[in-house]
DNA sequence: CGCTGAGTTGAAGTATTTCAAAAGCTGTGG
DNA sequence: CCACAGCTTTTGAAATACTTCAACTCAGCG
C-alpha cells in the first residue's frame, strides 16, 4: 500500500467528480483548498477519538478509514468505512465533539479541512455543495440498507450484503478478485457479529461455490446473482442508490 | 392528537429555531416557503414508499413520522422517528428514488418542500443552511449511538437507550410522565427485537423500579440515573450531541 | 356484549456467542 | 535458513440471548 503525496496531481485531478460541473476557476479554488490541507496517513493512525474536540471534515483521496464507536465493555461497532471520494464529518450536533473514532484502516491520503473553511467553500462553490449533497444522500442510502440488515437480517444476509457493497464501491468488477483490507474481526465489528461467526459464514458461502476466499480477504465472487439474492438486493438499483453521480 | 392548520402561526413562529439568527426579511421568506407547502396528516397516512420516485424534503412541525425499510420476508426495520423540528430527506444518491417508507405515526403537520425549492432556500438563506447543517449533525449523532447498540448492545441496553432518547427529544422532563406513541411491536421494529422480547424487557425494568409503564406507553422514569447506566450513556453529553442548538 | 388489537406469560426452538485449542502465515533476529 | 512470536483463521463443544409459537388477559369500542 504505497501512498504518498507525489500522486497528488492525479488524485486532485479526478477527485470528487468536480471536473464535470465546475468552471476552471472554481476547480482551481477547490483543488488549492484540498492541497493545502492534504495529509498522508499510515495504517493504524488515529485521526480522532470519540468524545474529543474535533472540528474538521476529512475528505478521503486514497486508502480506507474506519469510523467506529465502542461501549464501556470494550465492544466495538464499526459504523462505516470511508474510501476514495468519501467525506467524513465526525462532529456532533454541538459543533465541537467527535461522535466516533476515525482510524486509518490502510495507508492513504486525505485532506483535513477545518469547519470554517469547509463552510466557506460550500458557500462559494455551488457545484461543490451540490456534490456534497448528493454524496450525503448516497451515504444515507447505504447506512439505511445496513441498518435494516443489522436489525433484521441473518448473519448470512449481513455478510452477503457487505460483500456486495464493497464490490460495488471498489469499482464493481464482479467475477474478478478484489481485496478487502479487513480482518474477520473487523468485519464482525462492522456487521454486529463475532469473528468466529463471520468465519463460519464466509466458509459456508465459499463451500456453496458462491465465492472464493483466498488468504486475508482477497475475494472473488463466482455467483454474483446468488450473492445478491442472499443479501436481499437488486444490484442495479443498489448501485444507483449508493454511488453518487450514478445514473 | 389534535392537529390542524389553525395552529400554523404558532408553529411557524417557533419553528426551526430560525428566529435567533435570521433577520426579518429572511425569516419572512422562510416562513412563506414553509406555509406554502404546509400539509396536515393523519395517523397511518403514507408519505412515500421505498423505491418510489420522490424528490421532496419533509419538515415536521408537529406529530411523529416513522422512517422504515423492510425485507422481502416482511420484516420491518424502523430507521428513525421524525418529530417537531426534524427534517426528513428520503431521497437516495440518484436524486429521485426514496430509500425508505415515510408514514405518519400520529396526526400532525408538516411542510413538504420540492427539492429545487429546497436547494434555492438553502442557498438564499445562509442561516437556514447553517441550521440544517447542525440538525444533520445531530441526526448523525443519534443514529451513530443507535447503530452502536443495534450491533453490540443487549436488548436491555437498546430499550433503555431508546427511552432516554425519547425522553430527551420530547423535552427532557425526567421524573414526569411522557407518552411515546408506539406499540411494543413498533418499538421492537425500531430496536431489532421481537415485540415479545420488548415486553419482557420493559417489564423487567419496571419490576426493578427503574420506570413505571402505564397502559399504552405512558412512561415515567423513576431512576433516570440507573436507566442511563443501563443505556451506557452520559445523559448530559448525549443531550448536547443529539439536540441541535444545545449548549 | 362480543370483537379486535395490544400486552403478557410460558415453553420450546434456534441463531449466534463464548470458550478453548489447534493450525496457518508473516515478519524478525539469530 | 530456521526458530520463534504474534496475529489471524479455523473448528468443535457448550452456553445463552433472543425468537417463535401459542394461549390467555385486558381495554376500548361499535
Amino acid at each position: 500500500m504505497q501512498s504518498n503525496l507525489n500522486d497528488r496531481a492525479t488524485f486532485l485531478e479526478e477527485s470528487f467528480l468536480l471536473s464535470s460541473t465546475a468552471d476552471l476557476s472554481q476547480k482551481r479554488l477547490w483543488q488549492d483548498a484540498l492541497q493545502r490541507h492534504l495529509r498522508a496517513f499510515e495504517k493504524g493512525a488515529h485521526f480522532v477519538h470519540e468524545g474529543e474536540n474535533w472540528s474538521f471534515v476529512v475528505c478521503v483521496l486514497d486508502g480506507w478509514l474506519t469510523l467506529s464507536k465502542s461501549l464501556d465493555t470494550g465492544q466495538v461497532q464499526i459504523l462505516d468505512f470511508a474510501m476514495h471520494n468519501d467525506i467524513v464529518e465526525p462532529t456532533a450536533g454541538d459543533g465541537r465533539t467527535a461522535i466516533f473514532n476515525v482510524q486509518a484502516q490502510t495507508d492513504g491520503v486525505a485532506a483535513v479541512i477545518p469547519l470554517p473553511v469547509w463552510s466557506a467553500l460550500l458557500h462559494d462553490l455551488p457545484p461543490l455543495a451540490q456534490l456534497v449533497y448528493a454524496t450525503e444522500a448516497a451515504v444515507r442510502s447505504r447506512r439505511a440498507e445496513r441498518t435494516l440488515r443489522l436489525g433484521k437480517g441473518s448473519a448470512e444476509m449481513r455478510v452477503a450484503h457487505a460483500l456486495v457493497e464493497f464490490c460495488i464501491r471498489l469499482g464493481d468488477r464482479c467475477g474478478e478478485v478484489f481485496h478487502v483490507p479487513l480482518t474477520q474481526q473487523a468485519l464482525g465489528d462492522f456487521l454486529g457479529l463475532s469473528s468466529v461467526h463471520v468465519c463460519r459464514t464466509t466458509r459456508r458461502l465459499s463451500r456453496a461455490g458462491i465465492l472464493e476466499l483466498t488468504d486475508h480477504m482477497d475475494i472473488r465472487v463466482l455467483e454474483p446473482h446468488k450473492l445478491a439474492d442472499l443479501a436481499g438486493l437488486d444490484p442495479q438499483m443498489f448501485r444507483r442508490e449508493i454511488m453518487p453521480g450514478a445514473k
